[in-house]
DNA sequence: TATATTTAAGACAAAGATGTCTTAATTAAC
DNA sequence: GTTAATTAAGACATCTTTGTCTTAAATATA
């Protein structure tokens, strides 16, 4: 698996709240009813966007949470990074340590390489291209059947 | 992490074994020896890579494990698929079931182009490739320090 | 054949990821 | 202020991955 199950559920939180076109908070609640996820576990996935500044939060009747900036300012690297940490942007394919162009694994150069272009995905995709009307018949967010 | 740590292991174990110039057995515990891995732990990962037919192992003096073909006929997909599935060269970015062209998830186009790239190095990198002599810089199997 | 060596296989332990539940803290609305 | 609603936080359970240990099976060699 490329992302974690912690990744794939925060993504998808993210865009639920990002294609909210009200600007108030979103509750937990209804986020996690409609993507068919643990409330619980959600929540302290959210909580690390909060911490990590991705999203704004606020307890209460009318809380929930909420993008903390455009969403042409948010991308899928932040999003991931604040979740499972930097190791899918910069680490080893075969997990060695320092691998680096100094002291290369076997399949460092070309690995670096394709890696970059997953990195450049990543980072330049924002939430708001990802939701914007014209992806409209793209914003499945859940699991079929 | 784009892989885990058991292929991690075994695509180090599979280096190992393929850059032996003799082409006689080599013995797990040399194997774990020298690449710091753990005996019983790697021993079953090179079960799995003889049972996907990429090894060959015999029992006894002087057994252990060799390729089953000659290395520029195993590439790194084969190995991992053996180890962990095909989740890495099929799944979708967020975890979703039967994301497809018909059923796309917001990121499904663009997703698929980067992953195509990723299948791509997997499929067209040979062991072969990795440990022939014009490498030998970038032959570093084991951990630093 | 007997022995030593090696992989095969399975039980089990430890660690990490995922998921559930309870209580605390905060806040809107009455 | 009281209440209800909501996130924050932590304890705990379950499942998966990773790692260890023991025993069985196979095989080369003497």
């Amino acid at each position: 698996m490329v992302l974690s199950k912690s990744s794939h559920y925060a993504l998808r939180a993210a865009l639920y709240i990002a294609r909210h076109p009200e600007s108030g908070y979103v509750s937990i609640k209804e986020i996690t009813r409609e993507l068919d996820l643990s409330f619980h576990f959600t929540t302290k996935l959210l909580q690390r966007l909060t911490q990590a500044r991705l999203l704004l939060s606020c307890q209460g009747p009318k809380g929930g949470v909420r993008l903390a900036r455009p969403p042409k300012n948010i991308n899928l690297r932040q999003i991931v990074e604040a979740i499972e940490g930097p190791e899918l942007f910069t680490g080893c394919l075969l997990g060695l340590n320092q691998c680096s162009d100094d002291h290369p694994c076997p399949v460092h150069r070309s690995w670096t390489g394709v890696r970059q272009r997953v990195t450049n995905l990543f980072e330049k995709t924002t939430l708001a291209q990802l939701v914007e009307p014209s992806h409209k018949n793209k914003l499945r967010l859940t699991n079929l059947e």
